[in-house]
DNA sequence: GAGTTTGAAACT
DNA sequence: CAGTTTCAAACTC
């Protein structure tokens, strides 16, 4: 009778129950996103400004946060990265043998190639934040481990969280 | 600051 | 494609 107090109701069942608001809404055909090219850094778009550390233009990049990582292993070229994965240099991070820079620009192209052919939209600057689901299973979605807490969003139905806390209501 | 926990990403 | 491993961030002490 109560479904917000009910922890074990999947995501899908609360955010039905409580918001029932259009799905479709979320994913408009024609969003205005590169999606097939997160990294549209081509040799036609000479790097005038290299001191940058976004990778998208100036448009879509995600201004005002700056990433600073710490990888060890990864060369900062896998997902593992936040840098990389929201499409920004390494730029003042604490990260080791670090490779998610200009002057590495084609193993970089060679590793985002990799993860795009695996997953057109791996790269999350292509997706929508509010549309990112979690597939928590401890942290009751009620700490940053969440892709959808850590970024200020309800769990979604798309989301196959275990006892999530994370609902609308 | 060191060690543990967590879940995404990567791998098999 | 499911299970396992690796990874780096979040968290705890």
């Amino acid at each position: 009778m109560e479904p917000n107090n009910n922890p074990d109701i999947s995501p899908f069942s609360m955010f039905c129950l409580k918001t029932l608001s259009p799905l479709t809404a979320q994913r408009s055909p024609g969003m205005p996103m590169d999606i097939d090219s997160p990294f549209t850094t081509t040799e036609s778009t000479p790097q005038t400004n290299p001191a940058r550390f976004t990778l998208f233009d100036q448009n879509s990049a995600i201004q005002g946060k700056k990433c600073t990582c710490k990888c060890r292993k990864t060369f900062c070229l896998k997902l593992y990265c936040d840098c990389f994965a929201n499409g920004e240099y390494c730029i003042g991070c604490g990260c080791m043998e670090c490779k998610n820079l200009p002057e590495y620009e084609s193993e970089r192209r060679e590793s985002i190639t990799q993860i795009m052919d695996r997953n057109p939209e791996a790269f999350r600057r292509t997706q929508p934040v509010t549309t990112r689901s979690c597939n928590c299973k401890r942290s009751g979605c009620k700490k940053k481990y969440c892709e959808c807490y850590g970024n200020g969003f309800m769990c979604n139905p798309f989301c196959k969280c275990e006892g999530c806390l994370n609902i609308p209501g």
